[in-house]
DNA sequence: AATGAATGAGAATTCATTCAT
DNA sequence: TATGAATGAATTCTCATTCAT
């Protein structure tokens, strides 16, 4: 279910000058401008063309530089697609952890994930588009270089489910990484299937509410349903 | 989320010079054969290295026919990909519904529907197959040419979900498409890091178990699981 | 001015099963029928959509034949359309030398060759066709080919302005060979410029009156115009 | 008599690149330059071998750039061959206006439009190779994209014989477009057979006033030949 | 002889990537 | 750094020709 090898560049001899983000970094901060940029506009023609129909020249012209500056800061049309996903999959990671951590019960930690992979979180929804964009753009990025992040991700998930197991909250007849998948699939499902249609504003956060007493039902401890 | 304008064909000019399958006809069975051969030996390439990185002559290769044979039957690479899932959801839905139509209680066929999807139905792999794969390769194609089937197969679900409310084995605060596009969902979300990872044989299966426990215990009215 | 070396058949290993005309065998008279067909077939489709633009298996279609019986009377596409112009032109030159024979002056003969290549003689319309469309279509086929038989078509032309200037009637400053050039070109563009409009039916015949006119009276010894 | 269709350019979505020639711009003159060069390649070689026969790495490296550069600067090989066209068709107006524009009499005009479409003006050469090659090349150009520019030439002609016709000079019982289209298919057929045979320097020129005197007294009225 | 499905060489075109400015 | 014109490898699709039936 894999794209097999990553087209090799033609030649990798020019890596990227900046690789890292020295973004913060004080003074004229020009540059990391300009890749944050870049990546901004990626996102968004990744988002509505999809990764191999867009050109590389779309971005640029989408992030209003040069064809030739994309280069300068990724080192191929692929790395860029690379790049984008383990940076924001990063900030995903970050913010869900700050955000989980304020919350005590293991049902409020879910819920609020599934919120936040729906995107309803204010301002984050770009993180949210990421993961359940890129994720459908290659197989094999996935495949060969973003799975650990990816299951990095689905791991914080399963480590809410098995805290509540712990607990007793959750029942234990499931494994957390099982759940955990599942529920990734059906927010990314839902999140499709939205997509497919015509975006209703307020149906996304109908379907968020049903959704967390759906999965909250299914995963919810019986001798905690029927006291 | 979708990938801008699918390359029209031409017009159609050539149909399919074989369309039909008399492939049941007696005797010689030899038509027909190929444009199923095609079909075949393209989900079994798309699925390994992604519909992008998929030469047509890969497929052709795979299929032992030349490559100007695939051209013979399908319009375009894009065509053929569109064929592949029109030709194969065609025959979920009705494998679906004959396999439904056999259970009695919802329950049953939901269940049904997860192991169908997952492929754990002997000899039907090859359908579930293209479901999860196909989905994954383009949204345009999803989005402009199969989104419809693709609901159907949808609302199939959903159709049993309604008829578990109707009945109050299911519980009637969620919608039942939401609840059919979850599942999709997760039944996706599992098949793809099965995928991801290195397939065990016996995994799938205890996931399937697994996941139709969450699943209908999610979904099953309450009033049941507390008498 | 021309296109260099003719594509080579990819094996010309079967010569033209009847590359002569044994059409007019008594018996069956299946088979000359067939290259005729194919023949006129090609006459039509290259003078519409250009030989280049032409498909093969179209005038297989238009002879009502099937692609490869093309290749049973003609070894290749390109051998067609030289088979094609030898033919018509053949035809074209016995016609016109009996045409021609029966009359009297170099001045009525030249009219007459006007008309037949405006395709203004019943019946013969075809032949004319092929001088014209035929020429067009390939400066190498006509170069490396056909030239010798185009040659004689002008050659003809040639005489009748000899004698002519034999016979004191035409001018006798100008080279016969020039005149049938630019004879032919004349009636060559007028057909040209008339099929890039939109064919009026009385106008080619009202041209060919003026052109005869124009001819004629340029071609004319001034000692015969000025009593 | 035509090639069916052409086939459209895409949309022109990248418009020539360099469409203006600020060629005569002082200092490096790089600019322009390619797409110059480029028609002028392709002149010589579409001349050369025809436009069918010509692969477009053939243009490409004959003017000494990639075979991707051609596409920067036109949107298709036919686009190519048209944008030839209408480029020197043009000039060959422009130019044709002027020197025209300098002479007194009809006749004159006429001798020198003879001269200019064989080629014997000092450095025209170019501009009358084209429309003798091209117009040979794509039946279809002509008819559905050059004819309006072809027609504007042939009217040019026509001109000045309605010119001659006003002022007496020229006789009035023909139509002057049916001059100027038999004038230029005569010049084309000498060009042509000129082309077809070995080219002799000082033929040309020697046809070219044994076909002005050969048109010239086709057209010149009778009463002033016979004073 | 006739058929037409199959073949596969060949060609136009695209687009990621480079590099001179 | 930034630019964007130029590059040319790679890929889809076409169509003349073959050949098993």
């Amino acid at each position: 279910m894999s794209e097999g090898s990553f087209s090799k560049p033609r030649a990798a001899k020019k890596q990227s000058v900046r690789a890292v983000d020295d973004a913060e970094a004080g003074g004229l901060k020009r540059t990391g401008d300009k890749r944050e940029r870049i990546l901004r506009a990626a996102v968004e023609v990744f988002a509505r063309q999809g990764f191999y129909k867009t050109r590389v020249s779309e971005v640029a012209k989408a992030a209003g530089v040069a064809d030739g500056t994309i280069y300068l800061y990724f080192d191929s049309k692929d790395q860029l697609l690379l790049s984008l996903f383990e940076d924001r999959i990063e900030k995903l990671l970050t913010f869900l952890a700050k955000e989980i951590a304020a919350l005590a019960s293991p049902e409020e930690k879910l819920r609020r994930i599934i919120e936040l992979q729906l995107g309803l979180l204010d301002g984050e929804r770009e993180l949210a588009e990421v993961v359940t964009i890129i994720v459908r753009q290659s197989n094999t990025l996935l495949r060969e270089h973003a799975a650990p992040k990816f299951l990095a991700y689905l791991d914080a998930i399963a480590s809410v489910v098995a805290e509540g197991q712990r607990e007793g909250t959750f029942r234990s007849d499931v494994s957390p990484h099982l759940v955990a998948r599942a529920v990734f699939g059906a927010l990314d499902g839902i999140a499709l299937t939205w997509a497919l249609g015509k975006p209703e504003v307020g149906a996304l956060k109908r379907s968020a509410s049903q959704l967390s007493a759906l999965i909250l039902g299914g995963i919810r401890s019986s001798e905690r349903t029927s006291p």
